[in-house]
DNA sequence: CAATAGGACGCTC
DNA sequence: GAGCGTCCTATTG
């Protein structure tokens, strides 16, 4: 499965919400997640190759901003604190060589441009990896059980503000959804069921391009992962609320407004967003009842464990690993 | 008033 | 039995 192009709709950019800008890395759009076209030529038969039209058609929805942070490098994405990055990027238009004011593209070079598609490709699927292992899914679509895909539709619902879209896809496997079409899509959710559609496009092209990526590349494998201190979701196991938390901890650019370190060597972190928090464990562990006052309580269980303490000096929503990494 | 602390009980694996 | 999830009361800043 996974294994044909799939055929990705256009995000119907207009109605899309903006992504929590805590969420996602400084400056991205949900609209740069998109890739490929329906009538697209074939991703690139190596990921070596530049992506060729690939993605072409979709960067006339990029906003200037993005491009201008795609091109001031992944590498050293400015950290999307409390402010997000997005208006930072607005301050430096000379460091927007791309794309002009009037985003036409017309003077595009080709050489930036294949870097910039790479780029955006690159984080697409980094942040799609990310989400696979805060879930506990599979990055394939196909493969989600009916508990997977509720999670997912809860974690899209909440990463990009969409209405409560209820139970309506409630009993679909991964494979009914992907066989769904974007008109029973809206069907079950007349408010978002085309946006819920496209992202869902979106996984099922990078699954796509995953496996068409030569081994080894690390671009388009497992490279978010590969900086992971802490692999919670190893073989299905059951993910413990410390891990969780290291987790979030360990992705300060998506997770930095609602959780950060203090003190990293001595394992000292604060709950800056304790809802916020709250509720990624409750979608986690499929309890959307889940809140801060039972979260608390599940760390204090760890005081007796050894596991997790409050500092020497206690401070509110401030805790500490007992054996920090 | 939100956070903190911890007892008690139930549920799932 | 471990690891929470839930509900509860009491205390604290």
């Amino acid at each position: 499965m996974g294994s044909t192009s799939p055929g990705v709709t256009t995000l119907p950019h207009s109605c899309l919400a903006r992504p929590d800008p805590a969420l996602l890395p400084p400056s991205r759009d949900p609209d740069t997640q998109s890739w490929g076209c329906p009538e697209s030529p074939s991703p690139p038969a190596t990921p070596e190759q530049p992506l060729p039209t690939f993605c072409l058609h979709y960067f006339d929805m990029l906003y200037s901003e993005d491009i201008a942070w795609a091109t001031k490098g992944v590498g050293e994405p400015s950290q999307s604190g409390a402010h997000g990055g997005r208006g930072e990027a607005q301050k430096e238009p000379e460091q927007c060589p791309i794309i002009d004011s009037q985003g036409l593209g017309l003077h595009l070079e080709e050489h930036s441009l294949e870097q910039v598609q790479s780029m955006v490709v690159g984080e697409v699927l980094k942040d799609i990896e990310t989400a696979c292992k805060l879930l506990n899914i599979a990055a394939d679509p196909a493969d989600w059980s009916p508990g997977n895909v509720q999670k997912w539709i809860l974690w899209t619902e909440h990463q990009y503000r969409l209405p409560q879209i209820g139970k309506s896809f409630q009993e679909l496997s991964g494979k009914d959804l992907c066989a769904m079409s974007e008109e029973q899509f809206c069907q079950r959710s007349p408010a978002c069921g085309d946006i819920l559609h496209a992202h869902l496009d979106i996984w099922k092209s990078a699954a796509w391009m995953k496996e068409k990526a030569a081994p080894g590349d690390v671009r388009y494998c497992d490279a978010s992962w590969a900086d992971s201190e802490v692999d919670s979701s190893c073989a299905g196991q059951p993910i413990h609320l410390w891990q969780f938390l290291k987790e979030l901890l360990l992705k300060p650019h998506n997770y930095g407004r609602f959780i950060r370190w203090l003190n990293k060597e001595k394992g000292i972190f604060k709950i800056e967003d304790s809802a916020q928090v709250a509720r990624l464990w409750g979608i986690r562990k499929n309890r959307p009842a889940m809140n801060y006052d039972k979260l608390s309580r599940s760390i204090r269980q760890y005081y007796k464990k050894g596991i997790i303490r409050k500092p020497d000096i206690s401070q509110r929503l401030v805790y500490q690993f007992v054996h920090p990494v």
